[in-house]
DNA sequence: CGTCTGTTTTGAAGTCTGTCAATCTAGAAG
DNA sequence: CTTCTAGATTGACAGACTTCAAAACAGACG
């Protein structure tokens, strides 16, 4: 569906969709699949705000009771946010006693991070 | 809504909202107002691809036409996907006779890595 | 055991998002 | 000027998301 004119017009339909393989160069289909919902996650302005105060806490993780604060939301909905943060992947809850406290998980923190680098400077070369 | 049995229960709506002011050490609601639409966009694993062939390009960016390649969407929802990266700042777009080329902004990309990367290390100490 | 508090789950309403078909705009080519 | 191609826009629809009220669940406490 481009360039049809400026090349050899090859047609061979079975091989290579139709153009360069591009695709090549960057993450692959799977990849982006895979690591697509830790981004959506992170798009939520609650979500972000919960994610960091839990990760900037004193002790490394944080308490629902603190976390609600602060919030204009209701319980339940705090309690949806963690949900999601936690099946992304970047945080993980443990129930200790009456609380339940959360804390950041940074290896995944950090793989996102790395992702955004690494795409922002292989093209800088 | 919570600890109130613990606390001095400070009646002054007009100060602090409840609890010890934990968001101070985090982003504030409008950081995370502003940064959590770019989050949103790299939620798709369509637009993460995107991104990724557009800074992995070899000349760091990348024509409508070659991007459209190896997708199995249609050409509207490419363009619609790429308008939402570039009001979330992460692509530019610049007409160059009758094709439109796109490119990364390494600037935003590398801030929200480094977002992650200081949420992931603040709480380290 | 019964109750109270903290947290999660469920159900429902309203909004937003991803997708495509159809249409429109911008530049190149004749 | 007309026509053609590359992209963008519009309109519409199905599905997902956000939110809260209400209910359920899990420990602590009496």
């Amino acid at each position: 569906m481009s360039k049809l004119k400026d090349l050899p017009v090859i047609d061979s339909p079975t091989a290579e969709p139709c153009c360069e393989p591009l695709a090549e160069h960057s993450i692959s289909t799977a990849d982006a699949i895979a690591l697509a919902p830790a981004f959506k996650a992170l798009g939520d302005p609650i979500r972000l705000q919960l994610l960091s105060q839990i990760a900037s806490a004193p002790e490394g993780e944080s308490c629902v009771c603190d976390l609600e604060c602060g919030f204009e939301v209701s319980g339940p909905t705090i309690s949806h946010h963690l949900k999601v943060l936690r099946e992304a992947g970047l945080i993980t809850g443990e129930r200790r006693g009456t609380w339940v406290y959360y804390s950041a998980v940074r290896e995944k923190m950090a793989a996102l991070a790395a992702l955004l680098i690494t795409e922002s400077s292989t093209a800088t070369a």
